[in-house]
DNA sequence: AATGGGACCTGCGCGC
DNA sequence: TGCGCGCAGGTCCCAT
């Protein structure tokens, strides 16, 4: 699901739709996606209510309605939201607004979750968030990865040592920059963690400027896929050439994660 | 600390 | 065409 730059996509989208507008209805049809508090309380708790802000943290998405009322949202693998005139056949929640307008949350697997808290930036998840690749120096991301021996791309997937990177963009970054996505975190020299660096700050923005990457069921909040899913170079290609040098991309299992990547460009 | 496996869920594409 | 299997953008929890 979505990584940093399809949240932010969405984030940006939804400043744009519902901002200052009044819920004046909520439907939980999938019980299992609210997390807290019960299911009547959700509900009770944001009709009535107008989003003032929307705040992205890693793939986090933030709704504020109050100084002391927000909604999180975690899309985890499949969740996604659709704004527009209708409620979706396929929705598992909807938020109806003073215009009649409509924010649908979709979420084949529903493995998504939603909360309605006081405070976000108390939560666990939250909390174990480490730094983004855009708040942290090269020097800061060096240090990071310096003394770890977890293989690199295991290593970028891990939240809590940075956050925002997910299993589109580690492979891509790691293509980009031309590492073995096996390599312990530590054998990378100087000048190779310093093109990772790079490479993963630039496919984020790239991510990001595209509306993100539709691979699967992500769509932004139009319905819309993101551009980003053409310019991908590595993810999802398995046994297709090599953009650079043509041999066919490999696929193996880090992590318990699909990793796709090309033995002969990546070293 | 690191790795591997399973769990949570549904739906799609592939091979037979 | 139909069926079973593997796999999926994320995270948590357990065992080793």
């Amino acid at each position: 699901m979505p990584e940093l730059p399809e949240v932010e996509t969405i984030k940006r989208e939804l400043e744009k739709k519902i901002l200052g507008k009044k819920i004046t209805e909520v439907k939980v049809i999938r019980p299992k996606v609210i997390k807290e508090p019960s299911v009547d309380k959700f509900e009770q708790g944001l009709t009535g209510e107008a989003p003032e802000e929307i705040i992205r943290k890693a793939k986090v998405l933030i709704i504020k309605f109050g100084e002391q009322k927000f909604l999180i949202i975690h899309l985890r693998i499949t969740g996604w939201l659709l704004y527009g005139r209708k409620e979706e056949e396929k929705a598992r929640l909807v938020f109806r607004f003073s215009d009649a307008s409509c924010l649908n949350y979709m979420d084949s697997r529903l493995l998504g979750e939603l909360r309605l808290r006081g405070d976000w930036r108390d939560l666990k998840f939250i909390q174990s968030l480490g730094p983004e690749p855009f708040e942290i120096s090269l020097t800061d991301f060096g240090r990071i990865i310096r003394n770890r021996t977890t293989r690199i791309k295991v290593l970028l997937l891990d939240q809590s040592v940075i956050a925002g990177i997910g299993n589109i963009y580690a492979q891509e970054a790691l293509f980009l920059a031309g590492i073995d996505p096996r390599r312990p975190a530590n054998s990378l020299r100087k000048a190779e963690s310093k093109r990772l660096y790079q490479k993963i700050i630039s496919v984020l923005e790239e991510g990001i400027k595209f509306r993100g990457s539709s691979v699967d069921s992500y769509r932004n909040t139009a319905g819309d896929k993101g551009g980003m899913e053409e310019r991908l170079k590595v993810y999802g290609r398995k046994k297709e050439p090599c953009r650079v040098c043509g041999r066919p991309l490999q696929k193996i299992a880090l992590g318990g994660r699909g990793t796709c990547f090309c033995p002969h460009c990546q070293k």
